[in-house]
DNA sequence: ACTAATTTGTTCGTATGTATG
DNA sequence: ACATACATACGAACAAATTAG
């Protein structure tokens, strides 16, 4: 047992007794490390293995924070968001954060039948139910067979209907993997879930015509999404 | 971008292009740090992201070293472990832990079409890919539509084999859900990871005749093996 | 709107403990 | 036993983000 795992522990054991409220700040670092007797360092370790642990996030300039059932959601091969959710009966939302125009990574790249470094579109932004995040999403699309297509993601809003200005009025999923992942403090932040909180990440690839027009990469709240996978029968 | 994060995608693109292959040692981190001109501290920042997100691991003493590649584990209507992983050039194997025969509970009970407490075989254990820990597994039986299965299990210790015995020459899977855990203690342990970390669950139900008669859960170590999906093209 | 104080994040330096080979 | 290498810990300073005034 080292040093910063007790000082961890006896945290836990307060935060889990509610000395410290969901919600509330710690106090800071400099004041939890003189009141432990022990060096900044060593406190860090401490909260970060909170933080990691989800009970726990902090916020540059701002402190360290105590950290406050599920959508089924089917993967088939004509997945729509909006769609999907309102036939689960919940109201969907999507808040897009960036669009923006920049050259592939390996991986997009790849996705998407291009050469590293051809230029994609990136639609990042935050999927909502029922107004509360549930996935944040990174799509890319081929720029050069969609050259307007980030003007139209900037006004429409929506994926599906940017597409179908472009005149892509149809496309299907070919490939979709799933993995899984612990959120991160930024990732946690945006999804106003705790870091280390478990996370699905989906990657998706949408073809249209037979070419690919889009890969899509989502990172799902675990606690409020069940992926359910389609069985032709 | 800091100072860390640029080490981070510097060891990132060597490792994806295969300038330290799976189960390398990387060089220590004082040589590493002293390659890029910083401290060790700053270097670590950079291994213990990319540990993080599952591409290295450190032991303490031994070295840091580059982690496997995820096992690709397609989920369709007929899964079946061992050809799954054969057909991915891997070597498959099984540990049965236990098997046994008790009341279902609702969550079992429910998924077979059995009354609660009306009795199921229970087969656990451990999956395994090249001799490494993939996954665990739970999977319930009806016990009365199959009284000899418990005995059989025992013997054969393929499931698959298993229910052939009993009769049930196919199945197929009807329902499949999947979802993300961290990893307690108990599962860290018999899994060779770390609690905290990442799980991916699947529970599947699956069919013979127009009857259930499986329901498995698995743990996937999200770092181990990514689930990729059928697409009806 | 701007400044200053506060707070977390990163980086350097150094030393000691502990597991591995 | 010994050397190597990672883990932990202390100290100091500056950067970056936030917040209070």
């Amino acid at each position: 047992m080292t040093l910063w795992q007790s000082i961890a522990d006896l945290l836990r054991a307060e935060i889990a007794r509610g000395l410290w409220p969901p919600g509330t700040r710690l106090p800071a670092e400099a004041d939890l490390a003189a009141r432990f007797g022990v060096n900044r360092h060593t406190l860090r370790n401490a909260t970060r293995a909170l933080a990691d642990e989800g009970l726990l996030y902090s916020r540059q300039g701002a402190g360290v924070f105590v950290a406050a059932s599920p959508v089924d959601y089917p993967l088939g091969d004509r997945v729509r968001f909006h769609r999907n959710i309102e036939l689960a009966g919940k109201v969907p939302g999507r808040a897009l954060d960036a669009v923006m125009t920049r050259p592939s990574d390996a991986a997009e790249a790849l996705a998407l039948g291009l050469a590293t470094g051809e230029r994609v579109h990136v639609a990042e932004g935050v999927s909502l139910v029922d107004f509360r995040p549930v996935a944040l999403f990174r799509t890319v699309f081929p720029a050069d067979a969609l050259p307007d297509l980030a003007r139209h993601l900037r006004d429409i809003q929506s994926i599906t209907a940017a597409l179908a200005a472009c005149g892509i009025a149809d496309y299907r999923r070919v490939s979709t993997r799933v993995t899984a992942r612990v959120a991160d403090a930024a990732q946690a932040a945006r999804l106003q879930i705790d870091a280390g909180d478990p996370l699905l990440r989906t990657e998706a690839i949408s073809e249209a015509g037979g070419r690919p027009v889009e890969r899509g990469l989502t990172w799902w709240v675990a606690e409020r999404v069940t992926l359910t996978l389609p069985h032709v029968s």
